[in-house]
DNA sequence: GGTTGACTTACAGTTAACTCTAAGGTCTAA
DNA sequence: TTAGACCTTAGAGTTAACTGTAAGTCAACC
């Protein structure tokens, strides 16, 4: 019988504002309702939320996030369109990774100048 | 005899109006200025915006930023203060890239399912 | 000596992604 | 039967991080 909105933003960790919000502005496709209009959640809404989630926190706007989830009603003969745009992200995800790693090394440069000047300060005192 | 905006946006790539807003802003200390008034940038400005930068590329928001920069006024008494801040940004980019690979294996699954399913679909036309 | 171009400030506007409020419906437990 | 917990919608408000505009100064070129 499906999960309520409330389940469904434990289960995601997204609020119930951002669910609806998402909704509304296409990135989650239609959510079915109970007899009483109630959201009415299923198994395949949560799996496109964890791949949502997922694209999200790796940097992708929702507005391309929208464009990914209408080639899913299209069915099959858009698949190798969604294939093309998961392939792109992928590209950028592994960038920023480089990018990050690099970001990090950079870091720790400095932290290892700063270390160096605490030392030269301690030795002043002596 | 220092660099002007224009210099200083094309070598940073930050817009004229960002560096003017970090500068606003208190990201970046105050930018001394010729006898024009128009700022003048020197080689220490270039090396904190090449920090700036990494740490904002990173995630960093900038109030946290301002945080750091106005520790560097402070001189060598704060430098472990700065230490600090700097080692706990660097365990949280090491987390990003766990959570990126991660991501990056998940997107390669969802693409590896939809390869199949492709083939399934020429497979169903013979 | 007028125009062009780079700069200045103060402040208003924009964008993405939420986040909240108001006003209302429905069900359950005391 | 009423209080409380849930849900609904429409639409307004918020936040971070810019981005743009208006009005003005100054120097260099034609």
């Amino acid at each position: 019988m499906g999960y309520s909105i409330k389940t469904i933003s434990q289960k995601t960790g997204l609020s119930q504002y951002t669910l609806r919000y998402y909704e509304r502005e296409g990135v989650l496709p239609e959510v079915s309702r109970d007899e009483h209009g109630n959201r009415c959640f299923h198994d395949e809404d949560l799996e496109l939320l964890s791949l949502i989630r997922c694209l999200k926190d790796t940097g992708m706007p929702i507005a391309e996030i929208k464009q990914f989830v209408s080639l899913e009603r299209e069915g099959r003969e858009a698949l190798s369109e969604q294939c093309k745009l998961l392939e792109a992200h992928k590209r950028q995800i592994e960038e920023k990774i480089q990018f990050f790693q690099s970001f990090a090394r950079k870091i720790d440069h400095k932290i290892a100048y700063f270390h160096s000047l605490e030392q030269e300060s301690k030795a002043e005192l002596k």
